[in-house]
RNA sequence: GCGCUCGUAGCUCAGCUGGAUAGAGCAUCCGCCUUCUAAGCGGAUGGUCGCAGGUUCGAGUCCUGCCGGGCGUGCCA
């Protein structure tokens, strides 16, 4: 239990002790500013309104039955009747030795869920751009921080593999190999490839032709086509693979199931939804009709789950996989990691879904919907000739620019040491810059302030962490061997302290909500308290245990 | 047209289930390296929270209307 959890618990039992009704909440939250106490309870003043009492009196008189005395070495009343608690020093240094002794069980749910995440997909018929970026690195540190909680995360990589356009994919991919070049080799630009191949269809009818063609082989199953396409699929995921490894992303080759992978339920589904009535043919489509997303004028939303000529949809994809997930995942949640322009379509599908039995009542469907990244003029993140920036390059550029910096900064470090610190950096700088924003809302992607060593950084929060182990490094101390008591005389050091135990009530808070940025606003507070604390209070052995948390702390970050 | 979303300091962003005097960083100005890496710390300046109403002890936060931007909206994903 968290420290809001237990004075939450304890007001709440005050309050009803004198005869608050208990849909009275105590409203217990860290206090904003420093004089208004540790933790501040605001309840009594919404019950003393409705009971027609003097807020003050009644919070004086929660405050007489409030039993805190092992926590807290001050409660008092301030304002119209707010409590603010002042947490004793003693109690806060033992909770943060048990912590320090224990810092991922701290962290543990009581009630571990099966959770899959959905994020990445990307369309393997092109290269990974910067679209596929924020759903990337937010699933990712959103299954990492699940996973330390204790569930059981199920990573799901919905890939784009399959649609017509691999028709002309694989009549390109069968010239090449004609010619005797290796699958590894024709594809090794594959936004070339791509480029190439759509001309070819462009251009010549007798290779569009051969495309459609192959589409409907491959679409039937037919021997050649599957083998061709698997090679195309391997050698493109292999590309997404190397962004993953470079990004220190945990997706997997195993995390794939991509759209293919429910072309055979397809016309169950839309079976299945016709005979329950919730779809109908309409202009040669099947379409399912939502009185639940009307517009005013009362006409239902459709969904198209299959177009005129009998070819499905992603809605229908979409359908097979919640199903999936659902009922042979058994996932307890299903997050989405999806760009906020798919909001009305996920929504359609999880209403269709849901109606249609799809998915187990219990499952909780959920969209994490994120804006778009936008370059310093606010539109749209393009390179200068106006195409869109391939991962690979950014990332690059990224590290590239952050050896710069390093060399400025440390000119005389040798040239492997300088090489991974700019890895680090710059690899750091780009995931961290997109965590740190709140996720739905369009940012802007800039360079300059990403890599600056100021403010609510990944390089400011690396610096403070290789601070700490500096300290260690000096100190000749293990910091995992570190015992004893604490005293946290300094103001500084109370302030670290009291913050470092604040960790679990954020945790929580981000598994529930999804939104890393809380997370990464947390370990801004934490370095530059620690910053503080660093300048104020020269090292002495009773302060370093902390660190050691501290560094944790780092760690969880710099790897999510 | 309808729906979703956003509008907070010159710039980039926070602001947790409504709470006390709206917070950071950058930029500008002033201080601090004989002491654990100054890739840092301290301080100052800077805001009618898009506009107008409403709800209430209390509104940046909730409701309504308006203004402005972005996105979506029957056969791409």
């Amino acid at each position: 239990m968290n420290i809001r959890q237990v004075l939450s618990q304890r007001v709440s039992h005050a309050m009803q002790a004198v005869g608050i009704p208990d849909k009275y909440q105590a409203h217990v939250a860290p206090s904003k500013k420093a004089g208004f106490g540790d933790y501040q309870a605001n309840g009594a003043m919404g019950a003393a309104k409705a009971m027609g009492k003097n807020p003050r009196e009644l919070a004086q008189s929660i405050i007489d039955q409030l039993a805190l005395d092992d926590i807290a070495e001050k409660v008092e009343i301030a304002g119209p009747g707010f409590i603010n608690i002042y947490l004793s020093v003693p109690w806060l240094a033992a909770q943060l030795i048990k912590l320090s002794r224990a810092p991922v069980q701290s962290l543990k749910t009581e009630n571990a869920q099966t959770i899959v995440i959905d994020y990445s997909h990307p369309n393997l018929a092109k290269e990974m751009h910067v679209g596929h970026l924020r759903s990337t690195i937010i699933g990712d540190a959103l299954a990492r921080l699940l996973e330390t909680q204790g569930h059981q995360v199920i990573r799901q990589n919905h890939v784009g593999d399959w649609g017509t356009q691999f028709g002309m994919l694989l009549v390109e991919l069968e010239e090449n190999l004609n010619d005797g070049e290796s699958a590894s080799l024709a594809l090794k630009d594959l936004e070339r490839f791509y480029q190439q191949s759509k001309q070819h269809f462009d251009n010549s009818k007798e290779f569009a032709d051969k495309a459609r063609e192959y589409v409907v082989k491959l679409q039937s199953g037919d021997k050649n086509m599957l083998a061709l396409w698997e090679q195309f699929k391997t050698v493109s995921l292999q590309h997404s693979q190397s962004i993953y490894d470079s990004l220190n992303v945990t997706l997997k080759p195993a995390d794939v199931r991509g759209e293919s992978a429910y072309n055979k339920d397809l016309a169950a589904i839309v079976e299945d939804l016709k005979n329950q009535g919730l779809a109908v043919e309409d202009k040669g489509a099947v379409i399912a009709f939502l009185e639940e997303l009307a517009d005013k004028d009362g006409k239902p939303s459709p969904v198209i789950v299959q177009k005129q000529g009998g070819g499905f949809l992603y809605s229908t994809t979409d359908l097979a996989a919640l199903r999936y997930r659902s009922r042979v995942l058994k996932a307890r949640r299903i997050l989405y990691i999806v760009d906020a322009r798919q909001s009305l379509h996920l929504q359609q599908v999880f209403i269709l879904a849901n109606k249609a039995g799809l998915t187990d009542s219990h499952t909780s469907l959920e969209h994490h919907p994120f804006g778009t990244m936008m370059g310093e003029d606010g539109k749209p993140f393009k390179t200068r000739s106006g195409a869109t920036v391939k991962l690979a390059d950014l990332l690059a550029q990224a590290i590239e620019r952050a050896g710069v910096l390093v060399k400025q900064k440390n000119p005389d470090l040798n040239a492997e040491d300088s090489q991974e610190i700019a890895r680090k950096v710059g690899i750091g700088a780009v995931k961290y810059a997109d965590l740190s924003k709140t996720r739905t809302h369009d940012y802007i992607f800039s360079w300059d302030s990403m890599l600056s060593f100021e403010g609510n950084t990944a390089p400011y929060l690396q610096y403070a962490f290789t601070r700490i182990q500096s300290i260690f490094r000096k100190a000749d101390t293990d910091p995992t061997s570190l015992s004893g008591h604490m005293t946290l005389d300094h103001d500084n050091e109370k302030a670290l302290a009291l913050k470092l135990l604040q960790l679990p009530e954020v945790i929580d808070q981000v598994s529930k909500d999804a939104y890393p940025h809380l997370l990464c606003n947390f370990l801004y507070d934490i370095a530059s308290l620690f910053m503080r604390f660093y300048e104020s209070c020269p090292i002495l052995k009773s302060a370093v245990s902390e660190e050691d948390k501290l560094s944790r702390l780092q760690l969880c970050q710099v790897t999510a």
